[in-house]
DNA sequence: ACAAAAGTGTTGCATATACACCCATGG
DNA sequence: CCATGGGTGTATATGCAACACTTTTGT
């Protein structure tokens, strides 16, 4: 392969996670105001280039790390977007993650050399976003929609334990739609995704709730 | 970006494809000899570089075309695979898609620029393949089974008209594995994913088989 | 004993599995 | 009329959806 044949030089690959929050009952995304061209000044989810001594998965770890101050974030692969013209500087494959955590328990590091804020955004508030964002976010929305009720992608909400009250309105809160909170119980109880602790909340005023946890691996 | 930074420059594409066939009941998958270093005689998987004003999809439809005299071959994107040193000369990401096509219906180039020779082989006849792709090998036949079922991934073995019978056989040959022939039938009528043309087969010796394709979409 | 929220159970419908018989054709 | 292979049906089990009642706690 010769690397400087222009079909093939000056290639580079973006990681990029779409990284939600459930906060007080609403839906939630984290966002980052780019303080460079191009799209400076612009929101974006968070992400950057992948360096040549890693993977994609050391990548998107790195770079959240880099702009958020976030570290040992759940993510799962999503997908790839290879439009040539998603970057105007030069040509960038994107490799996107999902995550979710819980806003409340991590502070956000508001400004790096490379963005002068960062905040979480209602999922119906979201500005336009740089570079192909907006159409990723959008995907990715769904595919979390589709993906938590089979797969761990949830976990980073709760990564210790919780309630299924608790579940279930995030939830409900993701899906922006009620669901039977009988049928949800027996649905996450038989999907082996959880499993419970033997504990119970600590609680005030009412009938405490068992305490479950995802499982391991 | 600085694409004279070190960090980024010199990454790469690849752009991979698992190409299936059922060949008289035998489960194959497609191969090519390299013609040049790296990994110069081995055999690998059909794929190569994706250029700057490409998309993933039509460099893989590229390569297809370049390698094997292949055109119009349906596939189903797979996985990403970004191991740094998956690719001995450069930092290369692989993009990997699966396919099945019935062999009988092409002709493969046996020779090009950059292959000496491309053939079916029977899965447990695989010889050691170069850079990853025998554990890309590996996962996307694992992934083609569970796929089968609910996706248009075996449109390619059937791009036209099938009966119900050789839908069976390619199944159960790639599953390597029986399967209740009845059950078979009304699991693959009930999933949508293929639909009755009202024709019947042209026999001989028996009762003609009715004639199903694959749905548009 | 009451309010508030957690937890459990039942029934019907749909889907999947196991298994047996009938039908159309060519020779 | 028989051999070959295609096509259909039924009974059972299992999974999902709709829905109502009981339990535990603090006050």
């Amino acid at each position: 392969m010769d690397i400087k044949n222009p079909l093939y030089k000056n290639q580079g690959i973006h990681v990029i996670t779409a990284l939600f929050t459930v906060e007080d009952g609403k839906f939630k995304v984290l966002l980052i105001k780019r303080n460079n061209e191009p799209f400076k000044d612009m929101w974006i989810l968070v992400g950057g280039a992948c360096y040549n001594n890693e993977t994609v998965e050391e990548a998107m770890k790195r770079e959240m790390f880099e702009k958020t101050g976030l570290k040992n974030i759940n993510t799962t692969f999503f997908r790839v977007y290879s439009n040539p013209n998603r970057s105007p500087l030069m040509r960038m494959l994107a490799v996107v993650y999902i995550g979710v955590i819980d806003c409340k328990k991590v502070s956000i590091q508001k400004k790096t050399t490379k963005t002068k804020d960062a905040d979480w955004f209602l999922l119906d508030r979201v500005p336009p976003l740089g570079y192909d964002h907006s159409e990723i976010l959008k995907d990715a929305t769904e595919f979390l929609k589709e993906k938590m009720f089979d797969s761990q992608i949830m976990k980073g909400l709760f990564p210790k334990t919780f309630t299924l009250p608790e579940l279930y309105k995030a939830y409900q809160s993701i899906l922006d739609k009620g669901l039977d909170r009988r049928n949800f119980r027996k649905l996450l109880l038989s999907s082996g995704i959880i499993e419970p602790t033997g504990q119970l909340e600590a609680t005030s005023g009412k009938k405490p709730a068992k305490l479950y946890k995802f499982c391991e691996k």
